[in-house]
DNA sequence: GCCAACGTTGGC
DNA sequence: GCCAACGTTGGC
């Protein structure tokens, strides 16, 4: 069992997106990065526990906890010319995105992108490291532990 | 809008 | 395979 951050830009997809769609689960579509895509291909399984969390918005923080619900698939954005997301050198033989379904466990206050620097437990999570932009990052046991309980405040 | 950080591209 | 240039991310 795993654990992972997810951020999404709250503009794009929200934690309330996600409790208003379908079976409480989304397609993560869109990411175009090796290392998170090989996050999704081949390190996750179902029932890894994930953070939600909003970024490139007026109060980043974890939104919500959701877990992975699917063993990956392809991204059909990928494939889709009017989609930003299109690959021109991905085809539905040799596809290059592949992706997992996220559903929601519950959407939780929001603990701010301030007050996870401020605890002295969670100085170790790799999205918090200066320069860290990864989109999809791996989260210690202790680290889950930690943000369960200040989410529990 | 700024800017630091980092990934990707492409010429050589 | 190197590395400069360029584009993107994301907090502020």
């Amino acid at each position: 069992m795993a654990y992972w951050l997810m951020k999404s830009e709250p503009s794009e997809f929200s934690i309330d997106d996600l409790v208003k769609a379908k079976n409480q689960t989304v397609p993560w579509f869109g990411v175009r990065n090796y290392l998170a895509r090989n996050y999704m291909r081949d390190y996750m399984a179902v029932g890894d526990d994930v953070l939600f969390y909003h970024s490139s918005c007026p109060e980043p923080g974890i939104a919500g906890l959701a877990k992975v619900s699917s063993t990956p698939y392809p991204d059909e954005t990928q494939f889709d010319k009017k989609s930003k997301y299109f690959d021109a050198k991905a085809t539905r033989e040799q596809p290059r995105w592949m992706l997992v379904d996220v559903r929601l466990e519950r959407k939780t206050r929001l603990l701010s992108l301030a007050e996870m620097r401020a605890a002295t437990s969670l100085e170790t999570m790799v999205i918090l490291q200066r320069g860290n932009r990864l989109s999809i990052t791996p989260v210690t046991a202790a680290e889950w532990k930690s943000v369960v309980k200040l989410l529990g405040k």
